[in-house]
RNA sequence: GGUCGGUUGCCCGAGUGGUUAGGGACCGGUCUGCAAAACCGGGGACAGCGGUUCGAAUCUGCUACCGACCUCCA
């Protein structure tokens, strides 16, 4: 039974759907303005395991997971200029354009992290319809007010006809006196009411009309608008990073509760920071390295390049409730780590079954299956396939039998659990690296080649002339490639 | 300053009041022409000081240090 912890209720809860078999899901999504950055994989991974786990559960998924392309202004610069807009006007494009290129590469990274794609994705800049509507609402109901154009939330009011500040466990006093100054102050009755609707300033690019200007919607109203349109008045699951509790999702519970009268999300999930040495990694603190970077090795932190699948492991390695401090180090353990439970894949499908299992292997399924419903623990079902690489290696190795339906248990829990729910990409078509049966069918040539080096090496072994031996392989670990013999070949992978 | 969270072995990182987490590194052994890989074994840990308890890394109090949020942020 899957427990998932709950930001609303700080503890774990045994998951029940609101629709029996169907779950919603709501995540906060990029803002594409720039490239994505490993803290953008932490949220698209962990949510992305949880999506993965729900539906291996059984349960029919609509997983919404949203593109900010409006909205969201720069507090510094310029009297709140869109992140956007800034970003179109210095590289001299339209909007529209610094949006889907940002877009295109977000996908483009999301893939080779394995991350795969919501149900639905909506742009916040194809729904500002559903946002005055939103906000309209919530202005029939009493709870905001029009000044100059712009649209505020009443947080007064509606905090003395709702919780506000449960979320993030803020009472509006603590809040009244954090508040620091900032614009458009004058405007607002209380220094913590937020925008709903803002009017736009003239040089201010992106805009649309609205009943109370030509404007844009506020920093948090997208998300309630497009989670409730996709996904109901009240849903299942809403994601996100936990830097955005507050404001932004104690923002959204108003809204949506100021709008519809009652609660709309049932489990709150946020999952925690990547540090880089022990301090967050942000656009704010310019401490960030972009996926691309990653994966190229393109960044004086980094010792050389990271393949998405050891970025992809290296997440999984910690629960996502607790920070990861990013460090080269740390990402060469995890390659290693991820290599071995590779190595032990490609084995499990070589393997022979023999007449009776003659190793422990226990009860992976069960155990597996525990981890992940104890709040999605990745670690712990890693710890597992690890203990089961073991056995696989003990058997491969003849040191120890296993029958045919253990053998092929084995395999499905593996392709169950590792594959399908963590994501990892193992097998052999699909590798983040190429090993003898990796290369694609236009390498067959290449993988010809090296196949007949290392069989004349083979001759060479077989003739004890180790010269000749060791120069060929000398040679190819110098190209990059890893040989190992074994009893009577050898095996190879680059 | 307020709110919340963290402090685990050389590194990363799980954890239940009493039983080896796991990975990486390191040391020793087996195998091998030598390597590599694999397997076996090994050392070492729970920030500090009190309290509860038969027993605490795990509960509780205080102290120290670190971080997140309080402003856009995954």
């Amino acid at each position: 039974m899957l427990q998932i912890y709950n930001t609303l209720t700080r503890q774990k809860e045994f998951f029940h759907p609101i629709h029996e078999g169907h779950v919603g899901m709501y995540v906060c999504g990029p803002t594409v303005y720039g490239d994505a950055h490993l803290g953008h994989a932490r949220p698209a991974i962990t949510f992305d395991l949880l999506y993965r786990y729900l539906m291996h559960l059984g349960y029919k998924v609509r997983y919404v997971r949203n593109i900010t392309d409006v909205g969201h202004l720069e507090h510094d610069a310029d009297e709140g200029e869109d992140k956007i807009a800034k970003k179109a006007r210095l590289e001299q494009l339209e909007p529209m354009e610094v949006v889907q290129y940002y877009t295109n590469r977000y996908h483009h990274d999301m893939e080779a992290l394995n991350v795969l794609p919501p149900s639905i994705e909506p742009h916040a800049s194809g729904h500002i319809i559903e946002q005055i509507a939103f906000v309209q609402k919530i202005l029939d109901h009493g709870y905001a007010y029009v000044s100059d154009g712009s649209v505020y939330m009443d947080v007064e009011k509606f905090a003395k006809d709702f919780p506000y500040g449960k979320l993030s466990g803020r009472n509006l006093e603590d809040i009244v006196t954090e508040t620091r100054e900032l614009d458009g102050q004058a405007e607002k009755k209380h220094s913590y009411d937020f925008a709903l609707w803002k009017k736009a300033a003239p040089e201010h690019i992106m805009h649309w009309p609205s009943p109370w200007s030509e404007g844009f919607p506020g920093w948090h109203m997208e998300c309630s608008a497009m989670g409730t349109k996709y996904l109901g008045e009240e849903f299942d699951i809403h994601g996100g990073g936990m830097d955005l509790m507050f404001p932004h999702h104690e923002a959204e519970i108003a809204q949506s509760c100021a709008a519809l009268g009652h609660d709309t999300v049932h489990y709150w999930m946020h999952n925690n920071m990547i540090t880089i040495a022990g301090k967050k990694m942000g656009k704010s603190y310019h401490n960030f390295i972009t996926l691309e970077q990653f994966f190229k090795g393109e960044h004086e932190l980094l010792s050389k390049p990271f393949s998405p699948m050891t970025i992809r492991f290296f997440v999984l390695m910690a629960h996502y409730r607790s920070t990861v401090d990013f460090s080269s180090e740390a990402l060469e353990a995890a390659e290693k780590g991820y290599a071995r439970l590779q190595e032990a894949y490609t084995r499990l499908m070589k393997l022979q079954p023999g007449a009776e299992t003659t190793i422990e292997i226990g009860d992976l399924r069960a155990k597996c299956a525990e981890a992940m419903d104890d709040d999605l623990n990745s670690p712990i079902v890693l710890q597992h396939l690890f203990d089961s690489a073991r056995a696989i290696n003990t058997v491969y190795d003849g040191k120890a039998s296993i029958s045919p339906e253990d053998l092929a248990e084995l395999r499905a829990v593996w392709k169950d659990y590792a594959i399908d729910i963590l994501g990892l990409r193992l097998g052999s078509e699909n590798a983040g690296e190429c090993g003898e049966n990796q290369l694609s069918a236009n390498n067959n040539a290449v993988k010809g080649a090296i196949d007949l080096l290392l069989d004349i090496r083979l001759d060479a072994k077989r003739n004890k002339d180790w010269a000749t031996s060791d120069r060929i392989r000398n040679a190819l670990t110098e190209l990059g490639f890893k040989i190992k013999d074994t009893k009577d070949g050898y095996e190879w992978s680059l």
